[in-house]
DNA sequence: TTTTGAAACACTAACCGTTAGTGCTACGGT
DNA sequence: ACCGTAGCACTAACGGTTAGTGTTTCAAAA
């Protein structure tokens, strides 16, 4: 039932403060920009910046939900008795181009220039990973193991990460998913011939 | 030739410190216990701590370096004309026996509880798998693209991470390095019939 | 409508990991 | 015997994060 002005208000505080983050650390570099200024510029007293954001890295990895969303729905929302594997190839492809777009690059460079945030993003993988796991191991076409599914997840996101940083992302994404499609018959004895 | 007093005292410093943060660690717990605390424990200066450990994490995954090295050796030191993948796997084996041995169940409950920890262990994860991606593009039975290379290795990594958290790990390292074998083939075109 | 309770927001002050900046001391190589 | 380096120490600070406390704002029960 919730749709009523404090939400709207905690909504729009909350993009103030990501936009002034992600304008601020791309105008001066990550690192150089404090949590008192960036709280400053969106106007907002430094604890209520971290009472919409569990932590300075997280200010950047903003739309961190709607990434996990995407995966666990590609597995989920597929068409009936489409295989798992191209259906996640898919979104991976997606993803990663949507990463690698144009002006999606001074973001990623930055992230790529601060060992904080390689390092938050990749725990951030790691649940990733485990929601991906969830979602394939409550499929109803499976016929895995538990640890096959943990797997087979840590693979997928691993196609990710790798891919964007490969010379040619689109290509990579294949190539690993070739791999993963191979892992995947072993791991699955049942279904096809 | 570096064999004096000088380089058995610091590395007889480096142990003190370290065995001082292992044992306030698990008395009173990772967070509980501050950095001017170990300092003080061991005698020596805070900034004499992080002299010699980069981050109060790496205080608690001292012997990392030996990890990276078992890790790459197990390529590059195995027998003439061996499988890459059946050396790997024996390594992991090992190194997996190890840290579910019972001594160290203690160490990695508390990682465990840690989110710091947990995150730390992550990116030094990737930095393994980096390392051993460099060994396999350097070995001379190679046929793979770098991308696979280093695709495979860090699925390797991912049996060692898996692994350990599986309820019976041994039996989870051949489950994924079956798996493994399966990408490694699909990447491999030449070689074998 | 009025009351009520939760939640957003603010401010101060601190905690804790980490890093200059500086200098002393001890040791290995020449 | 001397010199240069590197280990070690101390003080002080910086920057992310949180506790404590209080105020305003709104949604829903009464």
């Amino acid at each position: 039932m919730p749709t009523g002005r404090r939400e709207r208000k905690k909504a729009a505080t909350r993009q103030k403060i990501a936009d002034a983050a992600l304008r601020l650390f791309l105008e001066r570099g990550y690192e150089a920009v404090g949590i008192r200024e960036v709280a400053a510029e969106a106007d907002v007293a430094v604890t209520t910046l971290f009472s919409h954001f569990a932590s300075k890295e997280a200010l950047v990895f903003e739309q961190d939900e709607d990434f996990e969303h995407r995966l666990t729905q590609a597995v989920t929302d597929r068409a009936p008795h489409e295989p798992l594997l191209p259906a996640l190839r898919r979104e991976i492809h997606a993803l990663v181009r949507h990463c690698t777009a144009d002006g999606a690059a001074p973001i990623w460079q930055m992230i790529e220039a601060s060992p904080a945030l390689r390092e938050y993003e990749e725990s951030m993988r790691l649940r990733h990973a485990e929601s991906l796991a969830a979602a394939i191991a409550a499929d109803p076409e499976r016929s895995q193991t538990t640890t096959a599914c943990r797997t087979i997840a840590r693979f997928v996101i691993d196609a990710y990460s790798l891919a964007r940083e490969a010379a040619d992302p689109e290509a990579a994404v294949d190539e690993i998913f070739r791999m993963i499609e191979a892992a995947w018959e072993v791991a699955a004895p049942a279904r096809r011939a």
